[in-house]
DNA sequence: CTTAACAAGTTAAACGTTTAACCTTATTAG
DNA sequence: CTAATAAGGTTAAACGTTTAACTTGTTAAG
């Protein structure tokens, strides 16, 4: 049997008020009481029950993290990485996450994750693009809705969001201090904000440095940011054009698609054309040469959307915030 | 304010045990009763409180999911796959997963995941090889304790796991049945029981088809089963001897670690050589040629585990059982 | 007609916390 | 010296369920 409240309130000879109290870290208790209470605490290994605080206190002390399976399932971990990030955090903070995934079909009739329905989360971490219907369906439960690397179209929520238009301004002007000239973009699902941020980006690096924008040199008709979509994205890129020396790909699976392409093809990284992409996963180490990126802190992106939440739910943070997470260069051997 | 069960049993007028009752399918109940009582549920949207519930039945409703960071990391989504079955399972029995990780170099002092100590699981499923000193830690909370895709090396556990004996066996019959006779084997971390077990019946099927055991074409000296020990055994290999026409190898990502040696090589697959892995990830599917390999089914392990606790936690299975899941061959192009 | 058995509910205690309201005792202000 | 205040607790109700024990009415058996 674990010990309760009350074993640990005989055992230290006080109420059980007392003992919570003195868990609350409850000025009212004095120095003497509190070691005694800790100390009893301590022998008997005690922890609080979950469903009994949850219950007086009309909080569950979970945390739901939705993203949509396919997210779940990409080769790179990238919101896995971001998930445990948030895992740490809530560690620390005590809190509980309970991962679901919703199909990426997501449509109005669909069920809603059960910790929704069961009221069994204090709020919601929605991670990376989801489809709009779940959100409109959300809205209508009063907990807190949060995102992490992907905002909606509508509504004012809080968010932890990739800084991806000043990444794709430095990545582009990473390669312009290299000397080129002639820099493509290539990318895919473009109506997604992150990868239109990366593509202003890129338009805005050329615009600062007085280079002309030419649209023969951008490729974003792909519907996804898949490696295979790279490869197709660079083979479409040299069907319009072939007079470029460097490209920026919307992302690292994309990039190491179009290295593939122009491996096949024969041009030399990067002496023929230097590559970079974005996100840094760990597959760009080990393609050859190494690749180029923008490091996104996928880890402490988790942390800050669980920190942020923690806020939120003891009101701390009462409006909407939205936080840019600054990105970093990694020249490696692809540029 | 969510509803509760008095809301219900007021508007039905009955009762709050009786609602608990049409509830938890009590036959005690007419069907009158019953009737109302659904109806008032389905107006009210009424939802039994979780925390209330886990008190009163000192149970959580909660399983416990464990595995390594590097596992939950990994680029194939493996691991993530079994997850996503055990909460697919989990939805229908009602149960939440709580997931977490554990460093894959947990050690004696390390602390043990915060639902366990906080006893807010009623069980425990733990996924892939974990360092033993988790498991004789864990061994001391009382909750039932059980695998999938592992087998610790002692204890007595239920457990989900694949039949890699008679996959190995498979897959060489398979590539005998194709007229190879000189069948060579490379794999890592060959103390882990699924790789021995391939190796076991990889021995087994040139033993039963007479063909001789070469030590030469086995290498298993590599240290993970990653893709670039797959290239680094097939590099090891052909320096032991060129005497052979296939090859299998005890996971996918090291098979086709073994292909990007082939093909540097200038080895054509399959015409010179024959290569079949085993798990059936997705990067199988993109290699050129595509890999013929072992498909092993994933979200049912995951389904099937969470059943199997499920009915642990319920009574149904006393004594632990071990349940073997078959795996099929899935034939492409590269053999 | 009496008694037993059953059907279909209801009552009330219990689960382990939290917390508002209360109670002592000691200290301070006037 | 009295009254007010502070310090350091305690009491008891409440949170939303479940379930053993009880009640009431009906049917069946003898």
């Amino acid at each position: 049997m674990r010990s309760t409240i009350k074993d640990v309130a005989k055992k230290a000879d006080v109420s059980t008020a007392t003992v919570s109290l003195v868990i609350h870290e409850n000025k009212r208790i004095s120095t003497d009481t509190r070691r005694k209470v800790f100390k009893a605490i301590k022998e008997l290994n005690y922890h609080p029950s979950h469903s009994a605080r949850g219950l007086v206190s009309r909080q569950t002390g979970n945390i739901g993290f939705i993203l949509t399976d396919d997210h779940f399932l990409r080769t790179e971990p990238f919101y896995t990485r971001i998930f445990l990030g948030t895992e740490f955090e809530a560690r620390e903070s005590a809190y509980y996450i309970l991962l679901t995934t919703i199909p990426s079909s997501f449509k109005e009739g669909d069920p809603l994750p059960r910790f929704v329905l069961e009221g069994n989360v204090d709020g919601i971490i929605i991670a990376g693009k989801v489809p709009a219907d779940i959100i409109s369906k959300l809205n209508s439960y009063k907990m807190p809705l949060t995102f992490v690397d992907y905002y909606p179209p509508f509504g004012d929520y809080s968010a932890i969001l990739i800084d991806n238009l000043n990444g794709g301004l430095q990545a582009v002007e990473h390669l312009i201090s290299l000397g080129h000239q002639k820099i493509a973009f290539i990318g895919g699902d473009i109506e997604h904000p992150s990868i239109r941020d990366r593509f202003l980006g890129y338009k805005t690096a050329l615009e600062k440095k007085g280079l002309n924008f030419d649209s023969a040199k951008v490729v974003t008709t792909e519907s996804d940011t898949s490696r295979e979509s790279g490869y197709q994205a660079a083979k479409r890129l040299f069907q319009n054009t072939t007079d470029l020396t460097s490209i920026f790909a919307c992302n690292d699976a994309m990039a190491i698609g179009a290295m593939q392409y122009l491996k096949t093809k024969g041009y030399r990284i990067p002496q023929d054309i230097s590559i970079i992409g974005f996100d840094d996963v760990e597959a760009g180490l080990s393609t050859n040469p190494s690749l180029s990126t923008m490091k996104v802190p996928k880890i402490e992106m988790g942390a800050k959307i669980m920190q942020l939440m923690s806020d939120i739910l003891k009101n701390k943070t009462k409006t909407a915030v939205k936080i840019l997470v600054p990105v970093e260069l990694v020249a490696r051997e692809s540029t």
